[in-house]
RNA sequence: GGUGGAGUGGCCGAGAGGCGAGGCAACGGCCUGCAAAGCCGUGUACACGGGUUCAAAUCCCGUCUCCACCUCCA
């Protein structure tokens, strides 16, 4: 069985075959870094993390590119307000992205191109679609693409150009067609000098659309795998770049992978509305970084995730299920070496990336190992663990994960005097308990809750743990 | 107006013609000094109205509600 993906270009499930063998080439629509990113940008991550994660497993060599637009509209505006360079801020903002990445366990790309560094490569696809026609210079410094130049143009989104409600705000353009869409924005007198590149056509910036033509060409080749992006980018984003690329000769994507968005409330999470929960307020309000990323991966990616703080706590709970299974059999039979991952759970994954019914798969081989613990069976208890922690693995979520490793983050590790104290403290439970003098026993276990600390009985003695409830 | 998509039990969330995914919560049981954890059991859910079929949450027709895109947006 193999990989099948819906292919928002065919509107149907289709079978992945890679263009070479055992590799695969993924280009991801990253962030304009006008601001800090909030948990519906790092939906996204996290669902083509478990892509990637699966096409590892199976044996892909991945190369996986996901760019960063470091200058645009909104970067310049808030460089004006703030009275800071726009470089300033989209490199603070690329920073805080960086770390919420990293604090969910995101891979790191293989590349992360900025828009910036590479206006030689798109003044290259430029010159190129304006010696074919298919783009002209306009007054003032622009250049446009001319959409009725390119007669598919609409195909992915399934648009009809003659349908479109023509385009709100550009009287001040010099466009052929209110469709055209621009390749390279001539600099205007109200923007910084210093936000602009010399070019044929005089200085200026590049359009939004023609640096993701330009960078995965540069990447990934002429034409590749697979490119994914957010729902709301379909159109005009990704078909501005098929027009581009396509236009320009290139074959590009070969897949076309959306991921839905997260709502909050009655609309998508959005910078520009305001409704916005970021990583950290999450992190504030006790939900561990792991648990975040369960949630955002649980549903399909091609499901709408109508955020709720009860359905995140939820995940959490149904998280530290995993979680004290993993540590209870690591506590037997050591941490394994996890390898392969039950044919459900493949068979599951291999359809579309349903992590829904992969995770279903993760809980029942998770009772098995359950009842091997209470069985003993520490064969049953080895085979569960190794097959779950591959599952998990691949979700990006194995409580064994160093990345989740923050023990380090409050300097001193404090973890060998808190062990000594609980010992001290389940001593005078076992002696209270030893003579059947339930009150202390439990006053004992009560005082150690209070303290942040669990303690639980089991047939090998009393087990405790930090911090979860 | 155009385009795509969604409405599933108390909640979250898969599935897409026929054996009730999975999780959370609830209830009963086992285990436990009591707990906790775990295990076993308990649910007759698929927006509404028609239709097709031996059989429909799943197909068809209609209706309602919601979301996304058509403007910067993951």
């Amino acid at each position: 069985m193999t990989l099948r993906l819906y292919d928002t270009a065919t509107r149907s499930v289709r079978d992945f075959v890679p263009m070479t063998p055992g590799q695969a080439g993924i280009y991801l629509c990253g962030l304009t870094v006008q601001s800090s990113p909030h948990i519906g940008h790092l939906r996204s991550a996290v669902n083509y993390d478990v892509l990637r994660r699966w096409l590892l497993h199976t044996g892909f060599e991945v190369t996986f590119v996901r760019n960063v637009t470091d200058v645009d509209d909104k970067i310049l505006q808030k460089s004006q307000e703030q009275k800071r360079p726009f470089w300033a801020i989209a490199f603070e903002n690329r920073l805080l992205l960086d770390r919420d990445y990293r604090s969910l366990n995101v891979l790191p790309p293989t590349y992360e191109p900025l828009a910036t560094g590479h206006i030689t490569e798109m003044h290259a696809l430029i010159q190129s679609l304006i010696s074919s026609g298919n783009a002209y210079a306009a007054e003032g410094g622009d250049v446009y693409f001319d959409v009725s130049s390119f007669p598919e143009y609409g195909a992915l989104s399934g648009q009809k150009p003659s349908d479109m409600r023509s385009a709100g705000d550009a009287p001040d353009r010099h466009k052929k067609d209110a469709r055209d869409f621009a390749l390279w924005k001539g600099v205007k007198e109200t923007e910084p000098d210093d936000a602009t590149w010399p070019s044929p056509w005089g200085r200026g910036r590049p359009g939004w659309h023609i640096e993701c033509s330009a960078m995965a060409r540069r990447y990934l080749g002429d034409e590749f795998d697979i490119h994914g992006g957010g729902l709301d980018l379909t159109f005009p984003h990704h078909e501005n770049e098929i027009a581009q690329s396509k236009a320009a000769g290139l074959g590009f994507a070969r897949y076309w992978v959306h991921h839905a968005l997260l709502n909050l409330g009655e609309s998508k999470m959005s910078k520009s509305l305001g409704n916005v929960i970021d990583l950290d307020s999450l992190v504030e309000s006790g939900i561990r970084p792991v648990e975040v990323r369960y949630y955002l991966a649980s549903p399909h990616y091609r499901s709408r995730i109508d955020y709720s703080e009860e359905a995140l706590r939820e995940a959490a709970v149904a998280y530290r299920r995993i979680e004290g299974f993993v540590q209870r059999s690591v506590e037997v039979v050591g941490p394994g070496r996890p390898k392969t991952v039950p044919p459900a759970f493949a068979d599951a994954m291999h359809d579309d990336l349903n992590t829904s019914a992969a995770l279903a798969v993760v809980h029942d081989t998770i009772r098995e190992g359950n009842t091997a613990l209470a069985a003993g069976d520490e064969a049953g208890i080895r085979g569960a663990l190794t097959a779950v922690r591959a599952m998990l693995g691949v979700l990006g979520i194995d409580p064994l994960d160093p990345a989740w490793d923050n023990s380090g983050e409050n300097g001193n590790d404090l973890k060998p005097v808190v062990d000594g104290l609980v010992a001290l403290a389940l001593e005078q439970r076992a002696q209270a308990r030893a003579r059947k003098d339930w009150a202390a026993a439990d006053s004992v276990r009560d005082q150690l809750k209070n303290a942040g600390i669990q303690v639980e009985d089991t047939p090998t003695g009393p087990r405790w743990t930090v911090g979860e409830h």
